[in-house]
DNA sequence: GCAGGGGGAGAACGTACGTTCTCCGTGGTG
DNA sequence: CACCACGGAGAACGTACGTTCTCCCCCTGC
């Protein structure tokens, strides 16, 4: 009883994900999610409007998904230090890619202004998210800075590499930056 | 009396990195530097050998600026910190983009090993760059995993923020840990 | 002056893609 | 049964691109 919209979504994250955006043809996301090419363009307009809808899902997505990883531990900085165990555990899924806001941004960037506005919101919200985090474990407000780019490195480093090693190291640094602080 | 591969190059490097290597055709390139389609072939094969060469030169001329600004601080915890600051400068130029690998890894990733493995090798050899630095500031080896976190994510965030101010916190990340270890 | 070869401009070719259109079958409604 | 609105399959259309080819000019060596 699944939606036309939600299989089509599926399979443009599946398929956008994996490969990039321009790597994918619409034909490649009819076949992927048996809708035709026809009732596809009558849910949305555009390719355009269909990779923001990906962006705009996954944006969710993710971070619900942290979240509700990072509230069955307590407030303060075992929540903190939570994050990066999520990220860890991320890190190890078989199609794992990096973040795809990146990837998304760094493909299309300037001249396509959907796509970018995207990937600036959706690290806004990731920093503002982080900004309770440390607020709840009594930290200065900097910090949440520092951890954004040690959270963002490790997911461009693990993408790269191919290994979820950069999660630790991001986690131990946290660490440290907490003691310190 | 530049040589021609060095005109394409130049040529590429600008379009590649400013717009995207799918975004960017081979006639782009013949129109932007002036060499004919004919000539071009002659000296890179195919595009894809035409994005390694670029990948390589960006790679080596990269590093080399880096390495030549650190080397005027003292070695010692003063190099480490001035990788951040020429982070900092590299992030107010005009046309900067994020890290040209980051954004080809991302838009191409699998399916494009060449692209890849340039990409790997980069950031290798960028971490290989922090240990010896880390080394001669007689700081722990794990420390350059965590620097190359911060450097990598500041790229990414000032990237996509449009702001210098990731160096800034980064560098500022990076005193802590340093302080710390 | 002249033959020949290298190079430039741009046409040509094959392919892929975003988007739309045509044609046909089907299922619900009087 | 007759009608019709909807949806599926896939052809069609316009465009863009990677790569190669054609044609012509110019420069060199004799």
């Amino acid at each position: 009883m699944e939606t036309v919209e939600a299989r089509v979504l599926d399979a443009a994250e599946r398929l956008f994900y994996g490969r990039g955006l321009q790597a994918v043809g619409m034909d490649a996301i009819r076949a992927a999610s048996g809708v035709s090419l026809k009732r596809l363009y009558q849910v949305f307009s555009s390719k355009d409007s269909l990779v923001e809808a990906y962006l705009r899902r996954r944006d969710h997505r993710w971070r619900a998904a942290l979240e509700r990883f990072a509230e069955q531990r307590p407030a303060g900085r075992e929540r903190i230090l939570a994050v990066f165990d999520w990220l860890h555990q991320w890190f190890q899924e078989p199609d794992f890619r990096g973040c795809a806001f990146v990837n998304s941004y760094g493909e299309l960037g300037a001249g396509h202004p959907g796509v970018a506005e995207a990937a600036r919101s959706h690290k806004d919200a990731f920093r503002g998210y982080l900004a309770t985090l440390v607020a709840g474990a009594g930290a200065a407000e900097a910090l949440a800075d520092q951890l954004v780019l040690l959270a963002e490195g490790a997911i461009t480093t693990a993408a790269i590499s191919g290994s979820p090693e950069p999660a630790l190291h991001a986690r131990e640094a946290a660490r440290a930056l907490l003691a310190a602080g």
